[in-house]
DNA sequence: ACCCAGGCCTGGA
DNA sequence: TCCAGGCATGGG
């Protein structure tokens, strides 16, 4: 649960507990790439193609608030894109979890999945392949540095500079040597190919936000640089069909050392795709000493 | 010098 | 159906 109060300059001050809603876990967990932390707890991004500020800190008489940047016109986009309105507390209570799914949601506690923009959650996991979260941030900066619009933004008498996430018509002209000036390697040309099919069915997306998650997997995996997992992260990150579960090298490793190589997930009921969030966080932020 | 990273594609058994 | 090798790049 969570209210909305409006500060002196009226922007918007969001009143949720750390426990539902962690600024520092939910952007920093693998599922967005192009948020920036400027100081503890303090978060600077794009999203719905503004720059967003994030400070999740006490205010007045309560313990857990987030402090934004984000005015009355666009707070409806805000409190969307951060998934506020299900209450992820109470989905979770709903389930009856196994001893490393309770330690991990233990540990990951606090993450929601984001509401992304399709057309940048399918660009940004074209680039994910066989890639490390710093270099998939790394490409998707300098693309957006490179096809998408300055944005300036004065908080605290500070200046943020960022850029959108390019759009589809920003690319249409690129060619995949200039892709690969990016550091994109072999998957400039997944990027390259992907925009020319956009380009002959300019209404591709929006058919995938009206179909099935069944349907929306075959369709992504008809596309060269999508297979099983980024169509699965696609479906999570970019649909919002929480009952993806994207399987990479992290998760195969817990299915492998924690699920003596099976795992069914039929007990995550219709959200397999946020326990799969809390195993992912848990397995590459938790204490472990691999990374 | 080797190994790995939020994999995918192709070719061959 | 499953497996090996190749694919660019950057970091440990």
């Amino acid at each position: 649960m969570y209210k909305v109060e409006f500060s002196e300059n009226n922007t918007a001050v969001i009143i949720v507990d750390k426990t539902e809603l962690d600024i520092n876990k939910t952007l920093d967990c693998g599922q967005a790439f192009r948020w920036n932390k400027v100081a503890d707890n303090w978060w600077i991004g794009v999203a719905f193609n503004s720059l967003v500020s994030l400070k999740q800190c006490s205010y007045k008489q309560y313990e857990n608030a987030i402090l934004t940047n984000v005015t009355k016109d666009n707070l409806p986009k805000l409190i969307e894109y951060l998934d506020l309105a299900t209450d992820y507390t109470s989905e979770i209570s709903k389930l009856n979890l196994d001893n490393y799914a309770t330690k991990a949601y233990n540990y990951s506690r606090g993450i929601h999945i984001l509401r992304q923009n399709l057309f940048e959650t399918i660009v940004t996991f074209l680039m994910s392949s066989c890639n490390t979260m710093r270099n998939i941030r790394n490409i998707v900066n300098k693309l957006s540095e490179r096809y998408g619009e300055k944005l300036e933004v004065c908080i605290d008498n500070q200046t943020f500079t960022s850029y959108t996430f390019p759009t589809l018509k920003q690319l249409s002209d690129a060619t995949v040597a200039e892709f690969q000036e990016l550091s994109m390697g072999f998957r400039a040309e997944y990027l390259y190919q992907f925009i020319q099919q956009l380009k002959a069915n300019s209404s591709a997306l929006d058919k995938l936000k009206d179909c099935s998650y069944n349907t929306a997997i075959t369709s992504l995996k008809s596309l060269n640089g999508i297979g099983d997992k980024v169509a699965n992260c696609i479906c999570l990150f970019g649909l919002h069909h929480v009952e993806a579960f994207p399987i990479d090298t992290h998760i195969k490793h817990i299915i492998e050392n924690e699920y003596n190589g099976y795992l069914d997930i039929k007990s995550f009921g219709n959200i397999a795709g946020i326990i799969q969030q809390y195993m992912f966080y848990y397995e590459t932020f938790g204490s472990n000493t691999r990374y």
